[in-house]
DNA sequence: TAGCCGCCGCGGTCAGACCAGATGATCAGA
DNA sequence: TCTGATCATCTGGTCTGACCGCGGCGGCTA
């Protein structure tokens, strides 16, 4: 019902906030050096530890760089922040719907990356697929790098699709999911069976049928949470 | 080809690292109280400098919370971080491809939310909803009003997926379409549009009728961005 | 015993100093 | 003239020690 009094700001808080207003009002651009912290001491009548932790909120955010040396400096506007920030929740959430969600939001995310590469797909994009599934044939034995194969393949994929919010998104994901997946021990004949999606996956995408790239990689994840389950259960 | 030479880590990045660290490893605890910064002088042998530019960077990234007066807490995780991130992100990008890419992804996470709502929403969740939509009825004329239960509309189906990760990525999605949406002028008939696809799809919640709600939703953006394209087609 | 009050521990701020890396002007030597 | 070393002077990074105000706790008082 009452909002939390807010405890009045403090001071390196509002001179981070003052920045970073002026910064996504588009008066600094990127590439823009700001002013010294020598200097903005006299414009905003603080002292330098208070300018100095507000460009360190401002660096962490990935608005602002900070050269030694050289000084502060407006960075292009990019996902860098996004993803380490959705890397650290995914590594620290363990609710028990968790493993659930994640799933959804996997086989959401990636079934459509799926379809939109067989649509857009260069061939470029091909070769690099191709590469990874050669990689994973190459290292059936060695799980680690199979492991680190099967998570480009994917990477792949995602750039794949000429969209940036998707790849964005669907990375840290994967990521977490194939690096749970290499502290799996390996289940018999599971990289096999990887192989054997992968290519059917790739086929579909080279094919430029969206309809069955989709169908196969959920195919494939759905034969992979089976895998994790059956491990689970395996070792409880 | 070459790695760039990763410049000595700043004497903060070490220190936030290593704090970070112990808490990633479970070392410390949701609710654990950090040692004060005079102690952690002594400890890490570096200057209080040091020490609360590097609890600054970790209660950016939402790993702690400094209380003036009584000190720093490890905080339970949460989505914050990454909700704020990603809203930063939203707000700067601004690709050729970001329109398109954006509204991909939300046709794709609105629609399986409105299918899982579907499946999942409780007789509150529903409520919820109902009420969203009769304030959009009600202040049809009001086009502030209207466009804020329109997204109180979008969340509450959002919270109703019972999927956490589902409704951290799309909101801040809707939050910025709807945004945008506000600053739009009204295009005559808009608002009857969308209330009659917003009672299509509640419709079909409450009928626990995924496959429709799906449709009904998609059909819903689909018209939301032709409004949005004839607005914009009108004005250049 | 109940309530006031002052001590003390905490983060927040300040001032001034020195260090190291980067940069550009200057100047000596080829 | 050109080249290269050198140095003054920017920048951020670190250190020191001090003071402020807030919150909590315990002792003191009515």
């Amino acid at each position: 019902m009452f909002q939390r009094v807010q405890r009045q700001p403090r001071m390196y808080e509002e001179v981070a906030r003052q920045i970073e207003a002026a910064i996504l009002m588009n008066h600094q651009r990127p590439g823009d050096q700001l002013p010294p912290e020598r200097e903005l001491i006299e414009h905003f009548a603080v002292s330098r530890s208070v300018i100095r932790e507000s460009l360190k909120v401002l660096a962490e955010k990935g608005l602002i760089e900070i050269l030694p040396g050289k000084g502060a400096f407006i960075r292009e506007p990019g996902s860098g922040a996004v993803h380490d920030a959705l890397r650290l929740y995914l590594r620290r959430q363990r609710d028990e719907n968790f493993a659930r969600d994640l799933t959804e939001i996997r086989q959401l995310l990636e079934g459509e990356t799926t379809a939109l590469a067989a649509t857009r797909a260069t061939a470029e994009d091909l070769a690099k697929i191709e590469a990874a599934l050669a990689g994973m044939e190459a290292e059936r034995d060695n799980l680690e790098k199979f492991v680190q194969f099967d998570l480009q393949f994917h990477q792949a994929l995602a750039t794949a699709t000429h969209n940036d919010l998707m790849e964005l998104l669907l990375l840290p994901i994967t990521g977490l999911l194939t690096d749970m997946m290499a502290h799996l021990s390996p289940l018999p004949r599971a990289q096999e069976e990887a192989i054997k999606h992968h290519r059917a996956i790739l086929r579909a995408v080279k094919r430029r049928d969206p309809a069955q790239a989709r169908r196969a990689m959920k195919a494939h994840l759905k034969q992979f949470e089976r895998r994790v389950r059956e491990y689970q259960a395996s070792t409880s």
